[in-house]
DNA sequence: ATAATTTTGACAAATTATGTCAAAATACAA
DNA sequence: TTGTATTTTGACATAATTTGTCAAAATTAT
């Protein structure tokens, strides 16, 4: 699976636009974007909504690249990474179902 | 699995110890090591390791809940959580075994 | 060679994290 | 009760991190 700035990168690329054209519908400087696409920045919530949106792409997708993402970079110097994933899993799983179970 | 904060209150609870203690050894004010136990503030990683030593528990143990719970609030209002720590899992399985193969 | 695009790095602005302090609330003992 | 220790709360200050701009350097394409 793609990092998200090499998913965006394609799209860009496709579609053959400029850096410049993409992040001026982001309302950003080129260069952030340019960094994003190299995974040596990270987007907004709301600029991977925009960009979805943008390239027709589900917004899904591209959130679950970029959230994944940032939990790689939260953990990823850090021996413990794998099970502090799978316990922070088990948390989420166990927060939904009490969730789902309430209505 | 209890949050870090409810083991951390126990640990100190067990000891009899006031906040102002163990707080005085963190050189924190009492007031954010309450909110750490409540869960209202996080500690630092160094506080952490701080807390394991001082209460002669295993450091790995406390920095799992530690990491554990900065992903849970990381991704926690978000609909493709479950998903999200999942793919972030894969990857950061595929950057372990990567590592491991280059030595 | 030159024009367009991308990348880089220094810096600024905005946001979030971490902390202090003092007063209010709670628990405990006399 | 009354007083005393402890804990909690919230307003505010400070520090750290994130997000952004800008201009120049590097790269790519004509």
């Amino acid at each position: 699976m793609d990092s998200l700035g090499d998913t965006i990168r394609k799209l860009r690329e496709d579609k053959e636009l400029p850096l410049r054209t993409v992040a001026a519908f982001l309302d950003i400087d080129q260069a952030i974007l340019s960094k994003i696409e190299r995974g040596q920045r990270k987007p907004t919530r709301e600029q991977v909504v925009k960009l979805a949106a943008y390239f027709k792409v589900k917004e899904n997708d591209l959130l679950v690249a970029w959230l994944s993402d940032k939990l790689v970079y939260e953990v990823e110097d850090e021996d413990m990474a794998l099970k502090a994933l799978q316990v922070a899993e088990e948390r989420v799983a166990y927060l939904l179902n009490k969730k789902g179970k309430s209505k």
